[in-house]
DNA sequence: GAATTAAGTCAACATGACTGACATAAATGG
DNA sequence: CCATTTATGTCAGTCATGTTGACTTAATTC
């Protein structure tokens, strides 16, 4: 280390003050109860994201590859424009990634049939068995969790993470949401449903 | 755009297949429901996230320098070695942003009183300050989405979101979050309260 | 036919992770 | 007391993933 006989300031006694001698959780300015939770989701997704980081690496990909995949998986038939909006990252940064999945056939395209020059994103079964596989352990995080956190977690829960998402953005949420394996736009595919 | 008449496969038939023609939401592999679970968490910790990111951009920090001054200003007194497990990142990736915090006057630190080799980290009234800034708009997020979440929220969300946590982390997690202002281990300087 | 839009690309750069090796000071333990 | 271990810091290099700005191509729209 550098120099450790430099003085090394006590702050302990000035720079506490401000946090001590007051009742426990008053209503100090921001509030430390919810800087607990803020505390807890913070290891909650550190752990959560770590379950498929461990199986990404086998393939050589990153955490950006997951999201693409999971997305491209989930409501298949979604645009480049859809995903960008949905990963708030540029082209470039997609364009990255999605060209690796689609080079190693993990998603194929498709251009729109009412706008050609749409391209419309849609998992291979390679494509689709990975995405299983990375989703597997973090579904069994959060069922357990979920278990864990009792009666009504399943109802309160969505309320919550919906009511986090930035208001603007909570009517695009729902609507690819809405959309679980139906294309956001149109695919010019029926649902065989 | 590089070759928009390639054959350009059709996958939407053979590739929906396995998805389509199913209940509602049976017991399908990965479950759906869950993998909505998922869904809704990666949009709630975007947003979550990009408050502060917005204020980190005006003074040149990022989002790593929010989380070292987080866990330093909410545990004051705690190691470099705590502060490693806990964000679970390398020293060299700690090193870079934990020296800017502390050349910019945000974070200063104490050798341990018993082991003068560990370095305890303490907030200045600047370091202070920044932290609770970028907390506010977090807390305000966090305030109003546990408030849609209904009651039973407060309740609910701490046990699933420590669930959600690595069970060898749960120890690790709920002593560190006990220790609100003091510090992990001994800081040599006494709780004035 | 001109302008706009969707997608892709190039070049350059920043941040924050990583590994591996090594240095220093302090503590620990024969 | 000296050897080892531990806590911290640091150097050098790499990788993944984000950024901006400019530009192309194909297709749609006006």
């Amino acid at each position: 280390m550098t120099d450790i006989n430099e003085p090394l300031t006590e702050p302990a006694e000035a720079k506490r003050r401000t946090d001590a001698g007051l009742p426990r959780k008053s209503a100090r300015r921001p509030d430390a109860e919810l800087l607990a939770f803020a505390e807890l989701l913070f290891f909650a997704y550190r752990d959560f994201t770590r379950d498929s980081d461990a199986i990404l690496q086998d393939f050589g990909f990153g955490r950006a590859h997951h999201r693409v995949l999971h997305f491209v998986n989930r409501h298949s038939g979604l645009r480049v424009a859809d995903l960008l909006d949905v990963l708030k990252i540029t082209k470039q940064s997609l364009g990255r990634v999605l060209k690796q999945l689609i080079d190693q056939g993990y998603i194929v395209q498709q251009a729109g049939s009412s706008d050609r020059r749409e391209r419309l994103l849609f998992p291979t079964d390679q494509g689709r068995a990975l995405a299983e596989r990375l989703a597997a352990p973090q579904s069994v995080r959060l069922a357990s969790a979920l278990k864990a956190a009792g009666p009504g977690a399943e109802a309160t829960l969505p309320r919550f993470l919906e009511a986090m998402v930035n208001a603007e953005e909570r009517p695009k949420v729902s609507s690819i949401m809405a959309s679980s394996p139906v294309p956001l736009k149109e695919v010019g595919k029926e649902e065989e449903a």
